[in-house]
DNA sequence: TGGAGCATGTAATGAGTTACATGATTGG
DNA sequence: CCAATCATGTAACTCATTACATGCTCCA
């Protein structure tokens, strides 16, 4: 017998989960969700208009969203389901899976004998300043969220941010070179 | 007029290019190369089988690699060429680009509102557990390692691991919650 | 009124994973 | 010698990114 659905394996992805999560706040068009999710989850979860668009078809195809009618430029809204908002608490709960993590700027440091010093530094200084301007801008965001007086668990996501980039920043300072 | 090949942008992506460099030591077949990069880079840049034999054949079409006799169940040596060992050598000048970072909890936790509490609960502690194996595993790699004698530069790549996984924690213990 | 820029979606391509098939080796 | 396991590669599929096309708006 297969349990297809609510089994432990979730019916969708976790991109077009978090479409669905989105889409709980009322019907949008595809690029609207683009846009949202890039601002909303683009931190830590990156989502490109084409994925959006592959999602949402799939997804109507197997009724967890309706689409709405032709406007201008052919936009369409998609509308969450019942089948849908089940779909996205299912995936919710189900096992998150482990991260992935790919560091381009450790795999070169895995032949780093091979390395030309001078580069070497151009490389890590590029990349360090890239997490050092990141890392201000979480701390800044964090700073105006918390003058907002948010719940807590709305920051989770971000601290997790700083958490990682100050990691980053302090390998970069003490265990290297 | 098109510069390829030596430009800014390298005419190998990083999967590919790291099977180059696991070629400097010698011809190998892809199935070895596929577990020597598991081995040797797995913890922070995965590759697998299918990879491995797509980008050889792909490389050995552009004269990177050259593709030996078959022996037996078809197993082919593949050999580093002067060329190949050229496009290494520019990947690891090229810039290294953006990390990629995917975390499955966190998206989960972008929409925490609505995770039953009791589920959240182990979701975090089953994870919590992995990120934890895996320091416990860094950090014996790094006593064995430093008992060799070795170089620090062999292992910067360990530290970072051991750095983010220190972090991870951290965030599950002070900021989750 | 025309062109700069934003909105909207599609096509083509590249990268990564899972599932599969089958030949060799080897210990019991 | 036969069953388990390792070695080796391929095919099919899913997921992600880049490049493209074109319609609308608005203001100089």
């Amino acid at each position: 017998m297969v349990c297809q659905g609510s089994g432990m394996t979730p019916s969708v992805n976790a991109t077009a989960a978090a479409l669905l999560g989105l889409l709980r706040d009322g019907p949008q068009s595809g690029y609207g969700l683009a846009r949202r999710a890039q601002e909303e989850l683009g931190d830590f979860w990156s989502v490109t208009r084409s994925q959006v668009y592959r999602e949402l078809a799939g997804m109507a195809e197997r009724g967890l969203v309706e689409v709405g009618d032709a406007g201008a430029r052919d936009r369409r809204d998609y509308r969450l389901t019942d089948e849908g908002l089940a779909a996205f608490r299912g995936w919710l709960h189900a096992d998150p899976g482990p991260d992935v993590v790919r560091i381009p700027l450790l795999l070169r440091l895995a032949f780093v004998e091979e390395v030309a010093p001078e580069r070497l530094a151009e490389l890590v200084a590029e990349q360090r300043s890239a997490h050092e301007q990141r890392l201000t801008r979480y701390r800044e965001l964090e700073a105006a969220v918390q003058a907002a007086g948010v719940d807590r668990a709305d920051t989770v996501t971000l601290r997790f941010g700083i958490r990682y980039e100050e990691a980053v920043l302090r390998w970069f300072d003490e265990d290297l070179g």
